[in-house]
DNA sequence: CACTCCTTGGAAAACGCTTTCCGAGAAAGG
DNA sequence: CCTTTCTCGGAAAGCGTTTTCCAAGGAGTG
């Protein structure tokens, strides 16, 4: 066979006209009569017929997939919530086209234009939104462009953009959290606050200096430090805090990873935690409940975030941009120990 | 905007024919006049104009987008070999559409043909081929089906398809890391053999029964205990062993995922790792690079895995399927210390 | 039995693009 | 100044579907 069989192949070859084994192999609401139907079935099971798909999503206007971004899909964060998307994409039949920005944020506007080339269904945007009112509008722009022709979009992270968005209540979690971590007897803390452009970064960071507000605690800004929201960044921030010679004995990280980093190089430095430093993360990855000592953190249930996500997009359109609220949960563990 | 602007629209507007605002919009080897080009350009951008993949898909008879079928997209073996197509993908101006068959393996067969509708330039197959005769045959099927229409095909595993393949010497590797653990001192093994439909799995459990045995040394047949390729099943399957009091020193996980469910096991039965039970596993997954005690392992580059795959499936084919053999390395770390 | 209504199959018009083939004009050669 | 060659723009033929509109025949009704 040197070029796949066309629907023309099967009616010919079926006796039949082309609308008649249209409407036996790609579904219609028209019934055929069951001596044809039958024939055509056969015909097209001998040529290894198979739509294609390219024609049909001309003709229909739109293709049956739907556009994901993430920053970075080797990162669990991402590729758990990706994994969501891809459970209720399946069930919809529809095929995930997945695109990672190499957390260069920009690529998020290109990767939607992209989309739109495809006419894909959907577009959903996973990760922070970034403070740079440039790129915002950008973004913006493009999705707008997208949605202009048929297309839906929904985001995962922060309520930046006019699209139906899943909230992560980072502040509330990180606050949560704060106000946890203070019962226990810490008073003195350490943030390794991410990249400062992300919105999820600057959020948990604000929310953890509220929750300690309530209790007259302030985090010195020397305490705090910016670095790459993966484990190296978190092993190099903690580098920094400890050559800094802060006074501290908690150090939250904003995401698990950096907390891992955390903790590689808190080892390094021979101050193993918990019991020279306690460590506190966020996200609950799956993977890592099991590092030692176990990690306190904030649970978000990302492979919800990522179910929902579709299910917005699929979904009738509210009139006017819906917005779903991920509950956070705090999660103690062993490496914040109850201080005496 | 109601509907997207076609180039119809373009070509109207600028008082060009289609041909020449094809030529100038979508790429051709024919030159046009800077007068006419710029006039189209703008007219373009004022349009919003954004080509219709779908209808260059239908002329061009393929789409500029790779499929790729995982097993479980937040497992980070997957991830990881994810990331690296992707990054490849990126440079050569390519879409991923991603599937996951949730570790349903007949799933594959179905992704298959569902690129095969797409029309996709190319389909990777990530992950361990299956011991089951029918479903590699329905998978084959598939797959001559969609390199019958022009399109390409790679795996990432085992060669079992006549496609070109990017093998992970999971036995070489095993082999090598029973030779190190017995220099080390270790003779008496339990292993957690992972799904025995997998053969990845049975690979690695015999090339590890083959490294051993160089030294004269078994595995009885109830020091093996299969189990799901996860983190629980990694720690079901030690609860197995564990309760089979069978007489061991050191316990092999054939990945990574699994070694870490081991170790929770292990401490759960309060015979902490590495003091009381020796652990090692496959895969050096980074995310898993930090945990307590550092756990000993086969490294394999998984990205690259994944950039070999999608060279391979770009590049000239071979007028015969072709083979990447891709390296792996022992990492002796603090979960496999000397005996004494 | 004449009429209408319903069912079912087919012809043909889109859908939005690429590319081949033509033709007109300009440049080059004699 | 006439021919040949080259350059560049346009007309039109697909690409593989879906779907609208027609037509033919059978069933139902008065």
């Amino acid at each position: 066979m040197n070029r796949s069989a066309t629907l023309a192949d099967v009616a010919r070859e079926a006796g039949v006209s082309l609308a008649t084994a249209s409407r036996v192999l790609n579904g219609s609401t028209r019934i055929v009569g069951e001596q044809l139907r039958d024939r055509v079935l056969t015909t097209a099971a001998e040529l290894n017929y198979s739509a294609n798909a390219a024609a049909q999503a001309m003709v229909r206007g739109h293709l049956d997939v739907v556009g994901v971004v993430v920053h970075d899909i080797a990162d669990p964060y991402f590729s758990s919530i990706a994994a969501g998307v891809m459970e209720r994409a399946e069930q919809a039949g529809l095929l995930v086209a997945l695109s990672s920005t190499l957390r260069q944020p920009d690529r998020e506007a290109e990767y939607v234009a992209a989309f739109r080339r495809q006419r894909v269904r959907a577009v959903i945007l996973v990760g922070s939104r970034t403070t740079d009112p440039g790129q915002l509008a950008r973004l913006r722009t493009e999705v707008e462009r997208f949605e202009s022709g048929r297309g839906r979009v929904a985001a995962v992270s922060q309520r930046r953009l006019p699209v139906d968005t899943v909230v992560v209540e980072n502040r509330a979690g990180a606050r949560a959290l704060a106000e946890e971590l203070v019962a226990l007897g810490y008073r003195r803390f350490g943030v390794l606050a991410g990249p400062s452009h992300l919105l999820t970064a600057a959020d948990r960071l604000a929310g953890f200096r509220s929750g300690l507000a309530r209790h007259g605690i302030t985090v010195d800004d020397d305490h705090v430090v910016p670095g790459e929201f993966t484990r190296d960044g978190g092993y190099v921030a903690t580098g920094e805090l400890l050559r800094r010679k802060v006074d501290v004995s908690c150090i939250f990280a904003v995401n698990d990873v950096m907390a891992v980093g955390a903790m590689a190089a808190l080892r390094d430095h021979r101050m193993p935690p918990p019991r020279r430093m306690a460590v506190a993360g966020f996200d609950d990855i799956a993977t890592l409940r099991d590092v030692t000592p176990r990690l306190t953190t904030v649970r978000v249930d990302l492979e919800d975030l990522g179910r929902t996500a579709l299910d917005l997009v699929l979904g009738e359109p509210g009139r006017a941009p819906r917005t779903r609220m991920a509950r956070c949960e705090v999660v103690l563990r062993e490496s914040t120990p109850a201080t005496r």
